[in-house]
DNA sequence: CTTTATACTGTAAGCGCTATCATAAACAAG
DNA sequence: CTTGTTTATGATAGCGCTTACAGTATAAAG
């Protein structure tokens, strides 16, 4: 905020030398004599000289700087992505700036063009789900993106879309998850949260099916309930089963699609005067910080959100164009429980 | 990703005029003629031209860009202050970038120069509380910073200096709080978290006193315990409170910091058989996403995190050096209770 | 004491824009 | 018709760096 911010120009000219040599002793050059780097610095440090990224940009080409889009920091579950990725990127010297999905959304103000202008040198996007029909627009808002920067998913990866990603390997989870309560003795399992299986490329009912096969036990439309993934939803999901069952076909288990969808479930259940896990068991995915400190601590997921995002900004840096699995992880606690007789 | 970038050559060359001209249709000056406005803008759209921010900012010696410090994104509160701060942002055209605390820790490799190069239009830190005298450097680099850039403060200004800020009004908060416990009945009324009053700017402390002056209640110093804000501080605080304390003497009721500590104290309570709130009423702040669907249900004090980091922005951009207070309010739900005579 | 590396250091041409002039064309007024 | 205005456009000089490329000493070699 002081007077007019000193150049490179100031620096030498105070130092008695070319910006030329006051450049190579800001990239550490080899080729400057011992003495004429000592002045230099001194001028440098004296001045409190910053290069200015912007202008060194220009030639450079490159900005140092990566891109984040995610639907919701709020969401626990990306503020973990968002923390991995950015701790990675300061380790490599850049810098994350966040960006909302709207900007994707073509039928907004200005498209992607906000994004194409700041010469991003990599941008990630977490896609959930594949947008509905009418909104493939944003998928193709993102297929230019490429033209300008690198781009690495987090999530899914749209199905003809070949982009480097970390995905989750959900199908596998959510058959372990069916095997874990069906080994708890659960024959009426439900499934909350998500879209409709066209859209969800990580195919979770197909994994959500199979676990049923494992155990032999029938799929029951019923017992599949697709809502956002937010707590009022998932309260609202599971009130709107209860209240389409009797309650001798009532699920004693639901899987939420996250740990939010299975705050709700909970909660939605103790209004119903439900004690979990005596008549329902519950189980998340996430593994949300506050998970421990529900009642009954929920038993969920993780997926090593962080480790993800870090892992995102190592494809983005090196430029490889691989998609990878993330690790994941049950773990057990007082949500679930053995189905009493 | 594609082959070299298209600059305002191109499209000058391309339309047949020269750069100036395709600059000022760039920038909607008014000064075209309508048809060369669209033969221009016909190749803008064909070629799918992007103005380089970088460049532009080489000139204009603005990059629209803000940056945002703060503790730890994991925390809900901050997420809260981030996305309010990043949607006004992004109306008002400006992205916005994160660096972590540790941006301004100058042990670490280079102080603020990060920073410093990185020439943003603005920068919000979000400061909790005075760091230890040992580390008075994070407080002249904060100091330093605004010789780059103008900087706004969330949470509280350390005494003589003189930056525009949004923070809280956290001693009337306290008394308020008190107030409520003791219209409850509480007497034994325990404060956990935060740091020595000496740097808490905030004077949380005062207002406790405050409080419980009201109600002319003592102020008894082993029902005050310092903790950092997380979740396992609180609950190792309530324990070592407890374990200090003959059982007849233990508070009825506790005021945590923040959320995070209220939960640590509610599960650390719940794990020595205390039931919440019929022997332990418990009160947090900041009312995080997860308060309502905790059992039971956590009262705290909703302080519209949102809005402070808007406002915050709004601040930034219009250069106005006033500090405000943020508005606040107590949300009532089940985990305080009238004493039980 | 020339010749030829070797080690520094300076000159100058951009990078892709914005912004200031200058110029040209088209009109209005005298 | 001049002269003065207005409107549309082009030339051009930076912005603050990086980066060939071009010197100029100084040292090693012949």
């Amino acid at each position: 905020m002081s007077s007019e911010s000193v150049t490179i120009y100031d620096i030498a000219s105070e130092a008695g030398v070319s910006i030329a040599t006051v450049s190579r002793v800001l990239r550490g050059e080899a080729n400057v004599s011992e003495a004429t780097r000592k002045k230099v610095q001194d001028v440098i440090d004296r001045r409190n000289y910053r290069p200015s990224s912007i202008a060194r940009g220009l030639t450079s080409k490159t900005t140092h700087s990566l891109g984040i889009i995610l639907p919701k920091l709020l969401n626990p579950h990306y503020a973990m992505i968002f923390t991995g990725a950015q701790e990675e990127a300061r380790k490599l010297g850049y810098t994350m700036s966040l960006f909302p999905w709207s900007s994707l959304d073509t039928r907004e103000y200005n498209p992607a063009a906000m994004l194409a202008e700041r010469r991003l040198d990599g941008l990630i996007v977490c896609v959930e789900y594949l947008p509905p029909d009418h909104d493939v627009q944003v998928l193709s808002a993102l297929h230019d993106l490429r033209q300008y920067m690198p781009v690495v998913l987090i999530g899914c990866v749209p199905p003809s879309y070949d982009f480097p990603a970390i995905t989750n390997n959900s199908a596998a989870m959510m058959q372990e998850v069916v095997r874990y309560l069906t080994g708890l003795g659960h024959e009426r399992i439900a499934f909350i949260g998500g879209v409709e299986e066209d859209r969800d490329p990580l195919r979770r009912d197909v994994g959500y099916e199979n676990g049923l096969k494992d155990a032999r036990l029938p799929y029951t439309a019923s017992y599949r309930i697709y809502c956002k993934g937010t707590t009022e939803a998932g309260s609202a999901a599971l009130n709107q089963m209860l209240d389409s069952l009797k309650p001798e076909y009532w699920p004693t288990a639901v899987i939420a699609l996250n740990d939010l969808v299975a705050m709700g479930c909970m909660a939605a259940a103790r209004d119903r005067g439900l004690s979990i896990p005596d008549q329902l068991s519950v189980i998340g995915c996430d593994n949300l910080f506050c998970a421990p400190y529900l009642y009954p601590p929920l038993t969920s997921i993780n997926t090593y959100q962080q480790r993800t995002g870090a892992r995102a900004v190592q494809l983005l840096i090196s430029g490889e164009n691989k998609q990878e699995t993330a690790d994941w992880e049950l773990v057990e606690r007082a949500s679930c429980a053995r189905l009493k007789p």
